[in-house]
DNA sequence: GGCTATGGATAACA
DNA sequence: TGTTATCCATAGCC
């Protein structure tokens, strides 16, 4: 290695030790990955530096943490968790709690103004969703009438002699789209759309809301 | 390297592939090993073979769980632990996940109901609550204004020889929440109320929106 | 961080 | 697994 080869232990002074990990520790990230790249590997690799800093890499497109999962599971090995099961859970259901509405008590207004914000964007990709789901039930019973429009067609055909004078009445018994475009679709799959029932925002005050109202247009 | 430099990526004939994880796993080792004695390097390694094949090393006298509490520690990394912990979690994580209107492709539309009107009831809440912040402010203000003008008052009795008649005009000095009952309060705490600023419902086909609000009159 | 001489890692072959 | 010709990581220095 380099000028002369040294001996395999701890580096007393202090600047050549943290020289000598810079450098290495480069080596060794350019290793791993060449090892993991070339060989299909899967490696996670964590290093402290002597002052307690952390360098971390692993094999993309997994993270540590599922590299340490399937470490856990092929060796049994027990991690103690940082915060313990119970303060995990509280805090995923703090979380779900947040999205009910519930313990709203410690939040600043711009907190609340953020989590409106947040509601405001689940709802509207709620609602885009139901829009989606309405439009392909729409396209499927159009083109199944319309299917059935075809078949009517050709057994009035087959069934009359003067075929052409009668397909022309037929016209007159399906236009079905064009006067109640939705009826049926509403009736065979939707329940009734709640946010179009009351007007959508009643706040407690409306004297208040009418200020800000105001307040917003004079801004 | 070798009889040669070879390109980094993975290396298809098996055997070859086989070879060269074993040299170079080993390589990897010894340099990993030397830098943590070099240096005084913590380190964790761990490494799992295409066919997932376990090897792991770290340095003495420590143990892997050890780095990777650590690590933990660190990062604020959340290792899941390996039994009950992670169904439980995920369960809670898809939860919020719903909340934020994401993932909706296993919805029906009888469970987007439900989910937005949720929503709304969240949405109602934290309305509510920032309404109870607004009224707050406003009462301390208005009490804070008070104070403040029986000081003033106070003060006027004490300077002036003709009381009375000074009391009597100051009363036209703040006459502050009649004439701007919420003006100063949003300077001081209200950022914009964004559904005061937009229509609230835009959903994406305002055709099939009006059919379905004919619809819901006809009901 | 860059340079350079040198020992070491290792790809190909056996 | 062992050997060997190459290429490269890197120690010491700037």
């Amino acid at each position: 290695m380099g000028r002369g080869k040294i001996e395999i232990k701890r580096i007393e002074n202090t600047t050549t030790r943290q020289v000598t990990f810079s450098k290495r520790r480069g080596g060794l990230f350019k290793k791993t990955k060449e090892l993991s790249v070339l060989c299909d590997a899967q490696i996670g690799l964590i290093i402290f530096s002597s002052t307690g800093k952390l360098w971390d890499w692993c094999t993309e497109p997994f993270r540590m943490e599922q590299i340490i999962e399937k470490y856990q599971r092929s060796t049994g090995a027990r991690i103690l968790e940082r915060d313990h099961h119970p303060r995990e859970t509280l805090r995923l259901e703090l979380g779900i709690q947040r999205y009910l509405g519930e313990d709203m008590g410690c939040l600043q207004y711009e907190d609340l103004s953020k989590l409106e914000q947040e509601l405001e964007n689940s709802m509207a990709k709620v609602r885009n969703r139901q829009n989606e789901l309405l439009q392909q039930q729409l396209e499927n019973l159009r083109r199944k009438i319309n299917d059935q429009e075809q078949r009517a067609v050709m057994e009035f055909e087959k069934a009359t002699v003067e075929g052409s004078k009668a397909v022309h009445a037929m016209d007159h018994h399906f236009p079905f789209f064009e006067e109640q475009p939705t009826g049926s679709i509403l009736q065979l799959a939707c329940p009734v759309l709640p946010h179009l029932q009351y007007p959508y925002l009643q706040l407690a005050q409306p004297n208040i809301q009418d200020s800000l109202r105001a307040h917003n247009h004079n801004n």
